[in-house]
DNA sequence: GTCAATTCACATGAAAGAGACCACGGTCTAGTG
DNA sequence: CTAGACCGTGGTCTCTTTCATGTGAATTGACGA
């Protein structure tokens, strides 16, 4: 007892240096600058592209409709940035005089905004209207937005929709095409359509009337550059850390590894982030370009095992089967191997086994998170199917095995 | 040797079903005055 | 008489199956040199 008892105390001694200890040995001033979604004041590098959305937004002040606008560019380009900072501009203009309402919606978020139903229902509740999460006919949704668009003082509508063609990639065009018509179902009001993508392709997935309609303007956003990045960073990095915590070979890498991922301003702020939470934990006074380099492994090693661990589990049972092939033969594994493996692994566990259509899907499913590399390949008479190389680190493997074993009770 | 047809083993698309979830309106039931 | 429980209907959503069609190159076999 008294053992335990002295124990206890001495970890509770520990304990309380830590918790002691963590404000003065903190990194950080303020964390909060490096999250991604986090608006500072002005945006660098991207006063062109600011201008030009104000200027085709800007006949919005005086009442007329602006043009529909479609923004492009990759992840972390600042398209969010900039075109939220231009609505909260336009916002602080109008407030009060009750003519231009503008509402922002991310199209990608999950079980909020990602099917036609999802999507009005949103609109209406930030309308003020309110709306079963489901069980009404898509279009009944459809009219109580018309209504609660009718109820609105304002006489105009800006609608911003972010990763829109997440959205139309799960749901078809056709609710484009409903909102570009929207126009003339209503007399009283206007609504400008702000549709911001990805994807550069996206125009030639979409109807064309669809897409004349809603492409008037077009802006396409660019990938930072390594310098650019270096500018972001060390502003951030200025108001976020502490003095003399960074110093510029620091930022400078940390640009290098975000610029080589075509230019994504938010992974670079990531990195920076993570690593000074590195830093932090190891009680050092300054981040070291090491730091960055474990930085990047932990997000990357982070992504991948947060992914495996959610998945469901006859998606685990697939990428078991492909672990325990690539341990097999570490060259190519191709699509039937898999589904033989899967199998045997479901009566392994007595899982229902899914068809081999819905297997191929899976595989797609991992190409796209970057699980697996699966190329198409023809090997003539022998067929066509899935060339399926592991994309998971070496370094990971392991871990991410204890994880499937574990889940799988195997 | 050349060339078109064939053939394999899937990929890819479309449609539809199962089962979970939910709203809505009608009906039943128990509690109240 | 009325509030609340309960039920049936009809809708969405996700995951899945079923059926149908597409595909790229190794292989085959007819053909001519």
């Amino acid at each position: 007892m008294f053992i335990l008892w002295n124990y206890k105390k001495v970890k509770m001694g520990a304990v309380d240096e830590i918790f002691d200890s963590i404000g003065e040995r903190s990194l950080f001033r303020n964390k909060q600058i490096l999250q991604y979604n986090y608006n500072p004041g002005d945006i660098l590098h991207r006063d062109e592209q600011i201008e030009l959305i104000a200027s085709i937004l800007a006949p919005c002040l005086l009442g007329e409709k602006p043009s529909n606008l479609f923004i492009y560019g990759k992840t972390g380009t600042g398209k969010t940035l900039s075109i939220q900072h231009v609505a909260g501009e336009l916002k602080k203009r109008t407030e009060g005089l009750n003519i231009l309402r503008i509402e922002y919606l991310n199209c990608k978020l999950k079980k909020v905004a990602d099917t036609e139903y999802r999507i009005f229902a949103e609109l209406i509740k930030k309308l003020g209207g309110d709306v079963p999460v489901t069980g009404l006919p898509t279009d009944e949704v459809y009219r109580r937005f018309i209504d609660e668009l009718g109820k609105m003082d304002e006489k105009l509508f800006i609608l911003i929709l972010d990763e829109i063609d997440q959205a139309v990639k799960k749901i078809s065009d056709n609710f484009l095409y409903n909102l570009t018509r929207l126009n003339s179902e209503l007399d009283n009001i206007q609504i400008c359509v702000v549709g911001v993508s990805n994807d550069l392709r996206f125009l030639d997935m979409i109807d064309q009337r669809v897409k004349s309609s809603l492409s008037e303007e077009e802006l396409v956003f660019p990938p930072y550059n390594a310098l650019q990045l270096q500018d972001i960073l060390k502003k951030r990095a200025d108001e976020s850390f502490k003095p003399n915590v960074v110093n510029d070979g620091v930022i400078a890498k940390c640009a290098a590894f975000a610029a080589r991922e075509h230019g994504d301003a938010r992974r670079a702020l990531d990195l920076l982030r993570v690593a000074g939470e590195l830093a932090e934990r190891e009680a050092n006074k300054k981040i070291r370009i090491e730091h960055i380099d474990s930085a990047n492994n932990k997000i990357e090693r982070d992504k991948i095992l947060d992914i495996i661990e959610t998945e469901p589990k006859q998606f685990q049972l697939v990428l078991h089967s492909i672990f325990l092939l690539s341990e097999k033969n570490n060259g190519a594994i191709f699509t039937g191997d898999v589904y033989m493996y899967y199998q045997e692994l479901c009566r392994k566990v007595k899982c229902d086994i899914l068809t081999q259509r819905r297997v191929s899907d899976i595989l797609a499913e991992f190409d796209m998170l970057g699980l697996i590399n699966a190329r198409v390949i023809s090997k003539g008479r022998q067929g066509r199917m899935r060339e399926i190389k592991l994309a998971i680190p070496e370094n990971i493997v392991k871990k991410s095995k204890e994880i499937l074993v574990d889940s799988l009770g195997l």
